[in-house]
DNA sequence: ACATTAAGTGATT
DNA sequence: AATCACTTAATGT
């Protein structure tokens, strides 16, 4: 059994747990490395090991919007949808660091409906996400810029379980589909309310 | 020392 | 809040 496979001991009965284990596949991703693309046909879905990813929608002229991150023991619920309705992604998924997967084919999904805890991961995924999916909403629709970056900070802080986030101002302005400057500006307001710690290549949330 | 890339800033729309 | 034009600061070679 592979070691990194204890998140979701406890989660699932051991027969189902036997059966991811000798069909599911290990893979690892190094950061900024794109795991799913838009339009791409999902054959297999993830179970995230250790690491993160970051899930973002993209219009047609490239820009972007951040979603949500997954965290170990999630799953892409996105590619649970594809899978059960042979759809193409809406969504793209880059891993946010090096990060760790153990990929389980489609065609086992539907038998594992058998095993009740199977049935409430999957359920419970897409509660999960479609939560997250209504704070991206909101934090668009209602939120300001201020709010929705410094909501973007805390969320990276709980992904990456670090207090320190690693990125360019260039970079967060790209997923919150904004230009750099402003975000600068933002960042900038919040050191002086003491929130965060600017350095090069690196904010710190306080 | 120089070039490159990230971040800060005032002015304008 | 976006864009421009420019400055300043940090890093790599």
């Amino acid at each position: 059994m592979h070691k990194d496979l204890n998140q979701f001991t406890q989660r699932f009965e051991p027969d189902l747990l036997a059966e991811i284990n000798s069909l599911g596949q290990i893979k690892k991703f190094k950061a900024g490395k794109v795991l799913i693309d838009f339009g791409s046909n999902v054959k297999s879905i993830p179970l995230l090991l250790s690491g993160s990813i970051k899930i973002i929608r993209e219009d047609p002229n490239g820009n972007e919007l951040f979603l949500y991150f997954l965290g170990g023991g999630d799953t892409c619920a996105m590619s649970l949808t594809c899978c059960m309705s042979h759809k193409k992604s809406e969504i793209k998924a880059i891993a946010e660091e090096d990060t760790e997967v153990i990929m389980v084919p489609l065609e086992y999904m539907d038998g594992w409906m058998k095993y009740a805890t199977w049935r409430q991961f999957v359920f419970g995924s897409y509660n999960e996400r479609f939560e997250e999916m209504l704070q991206a909403v909101d934090s668009l629709a209602f939120m300001k810029l201020d709010e929705r970056l410094m909501n973007y900070l805390l969320d990276c802080k709980q992904s990456a379980g670090d207090f320190a986030i690693n990125k360019t101002h260039q970079q967060i302005a790209k997923d919150l589909n904004t230009s750099r400057v402003v975000i600068s500006r933002l960042l900038k307001k919040l050191e002086l309310e003491d929130k965060i710690e600017l350095h090069r290549n690196k904010i710190e949330i306080l």
